[in-house]
RNA sequence: GCCCCUGUAGCUCAGCGGAUAGAGCAUCGGCUUCCGGAGCCGUGUGCGCAGGUUCGAUUCCUGCCAGGGGCGCCA
């Protein structure tokens, strides 16, 4: 059993033998200062009002119950604070937890069953297939691919899908702004006029159709730079598709059928303001061309009947849609909470502190490939992930392409390095690991050792944490705290050496082990690479006298 | 006017109702007989304002102020 669960048992004895009730789980935490012990529960303040006395005098009351029932392995129990209850664990959990992670490796430490195999569906990026994607499109992206990784990990079943709206007026405008670019002609006043379009009509050849080539052209290049950021789709999901397959018209049809939507003034309307939008929505245009609404409404039936879960990662313009989607799926007989819609804030992009607005290649808005490009993927999707997505983001493009201390990629991705290279460094001088029931772990006693394991420790909680709130910033912080604590231990415990007892060799060399496989697990996590070795760039070498 | 997000250190950001609110960068100062110095250690300043709920609020609620985004028969 774990740890944790015998001591809420235990506090459920003191419980009952004290004649207290408590609704609700016991609390019990890691208190941050590790000064509190290595596990902390508040229940005497929580209890105190109810039992009609003070919460420090309950403490006290529980921690001689607590003292009396006695679990091996338990240290010390203190009160402090206005009544918390500390406990102090034997150093050997900490050993224990080392021997766990390293017989669960890599592949199974923080993996969780809580999905139990359910189907979710990420929808994410879904950009019209009207042009390159842009540097904002590359928060969604990363988000939404690490947010899957995160399920995935938890247990569900996860497909990744990109929604094609490969039809209607914007690709219609797209594909004549083509066509007037290949002509010479003018591009339409309500066209694209980027500068991409110029460079893909110079591509084009003259018996290609404008609208199927640019589609196609517009989807590798989505598909090419999300590849190189290392995200793959399951599914390209396109609307098209719904039409020839009636799905749209169907669709229409249930929602009249649903008395959800009304015609007036020459259009459909669906009823959103029954369930809380500030005015209805048009479904079909007066013109008879649909809206972006009804399509979007069939295809989250069409994901409603493949998975038990529908995440979407939508943009902070598009928050207003998020009631009126809820509206259609709910009056259709769904239950809306089965959809979470997640919005990502704006990306302000900047060079050395001053606002980047224009592509200096293009003239034009910075496209998602040239961010890729300049700052290389490792590094854009880790600093897309550095925050919360509910906070608008400043991403420095000149910080973030420095291969240096202030990037934060690279701490940990040197912490990574290190480990390696210390461990090639033990095979070229004769070391050999022996048997992990063999290896003497009690040796670690020192600080810097014992709060490694602890953050290994953690880390299922954090993923635990970071699925359920769907925010992948929280393993970003995970990894660095815990690359700052791998790069204090590296300063102060040396593994190998003809100064170090060959025993604690054998244990630094499995923490290590250990502590590898919690970065890997970060890593995979946030879709970032754990390299073997990083060396500076050249220009540093020259300006270091190392 | 209505809706969403945000306001925490000089800057960029963490902070699951709890104890002395933390990192990185920047500033200043230290650390090489030794596994990679892209590292380590030290150094001080802060929860936008006002109420409320609570034993306890940076965290939850309300109002206000400030910044960003959205309010189309565009997507």
């Amino acid at each position: 059993m774990d740890v944790r669960e015998s001591i809420k048992n235990l506090i459920q004895e003191a419980l009952s033998s004290l004649d207290l009730e408590m609704s609700g789980e016991i609390h019990l935490e890691r208190p941050a200062n590790s000064e509190h012990g290595d596990w902390s529960t508040n229940i005497a303040l929580a209890a105190a009002k109810k039992a009609g006395s003070n919460p420090r005098d309950l403490a006290n009351e529980f921690k001689r119950v607590l003292e009396e029932l006695s679990l091996e392995g338990i240290s010390e129990i203190e009160v402090a604070g206005p009544g918390f209850i500390n406990f102090y664990l034997n150093k050997s959990w900490l050993h224990d937890v080392l021997v766990q992670v390293v017989n669960a490796g890599s592949e199974n430490w923080a993996r969780l069953e809580e999905g139990e195999g359910r189907k979710v569906i990420v929808e994410f990026v879904s950009a019209n297939p009207t042009g390159p994607l842009h540097a904002g499109h590359g928060r969604g992206a990363c988000y939404g691919d690490s947010v899957a990784r995160l399920l995935e990990r938890s247990g569900y079943s996860v497909s990744r899908e990109f929604y094609v709206n490969d039809r209607g007026t914007q690709m219609d405008l797209f594909a004549s702004s083509l066509a007037a670019c290949v002509s010479g002609r003018d591009i339409p006043e309500d066209g694209y006029h980027g500068a991409y379009i110029k460079e893909w009509a110079d591509e084009i050849s003259e018996d290609d159709d404008p609208f199927v080539w640019g589609k196609q052209r517009a989807l590798d290049a989505h598909k090419e730079v999300l590849s190189d950021l290392n995200i793959e789709f399951d599914s390209w999901f396109s609307e098209t598709s719904m039409v020839e397959s009636g799905a749209i018209e169907e669709t229409l049809t249930m929602l009249g059928e649903a008395n959800a939507s009304y015609h007036k003034d020459g259009a459909v309307w669906l009823k959103s303001t029954e369930y809380g939008d500030d005015k209805d929505r048009v479904l079909v245009k007066s013109d008879g061309e649909y809206t972006y609404l009804l399509p979007d409404v069939a295809y989250h039936l069409d994901k409603l009947v493949r998975a038990e879960r529908l995440v979407n990662v939508w943009g902070a313009d598009h928050h207003g849609y998020i009631t009126r989607m809820k509206a259609a799926v709910e009056s259709l007989g769904h239950d809306p909470a089965r959809l979470d819609v997640e919005v990502t804030q704006m990306v302000n992009l900047q060079r050395s502190g001053e606002e980047v607005k224009l592509s200096k290649r293009t003239g034009d808005i910075v496209e998602l490939s040239e961010v890729v490009k300049e700052v290389g993927p490792d590094a854009a999707r880790f600093t897309y992930l550095l925050q919360s997505i509910d906070t608008t983001q400043t991403f420095d493009l000149d910080l973030v392409s420095r291969r240096a201390n202030e990037n934060p990629v690279f701490y940990v991705q040197y912490a990574y390095a290190r480990i390696r290279s210390m461990m090639k460094k033990a095979d070229q001088v004769g070391f050999a690991p022996i048997p992990l029931s063999a290896v003497d772990l009690s040796q670690l006693q020192h600080h810097r050792e014992l709060s490694l394991i602890r953050s290994l420790h953690e880390l299922p909680d954090i993923v635990a944490r970071a699925t359920r709130e769907l925010a992948p910033h929280q393993i970003t912080t995970w990894l660095r705290d815990f690359a700052g604590d791998l790069h204090g231990f590296y300063h102060d415990c040396r593994v190998l050496g003809d100064d170090v007892e060959p025993s604690l060799t054998q244990a630094r060399f499995v923490l290590m082990q250990a502590a590898l496989i919690g970065l890997e697990v970060g890593m995979h996590l946030l879709g970032v690479s754990a390299p073997e070795e990083m060396w500076r760039d050249e220009i540093q070498d020259e300006e270091g006298d190392r």
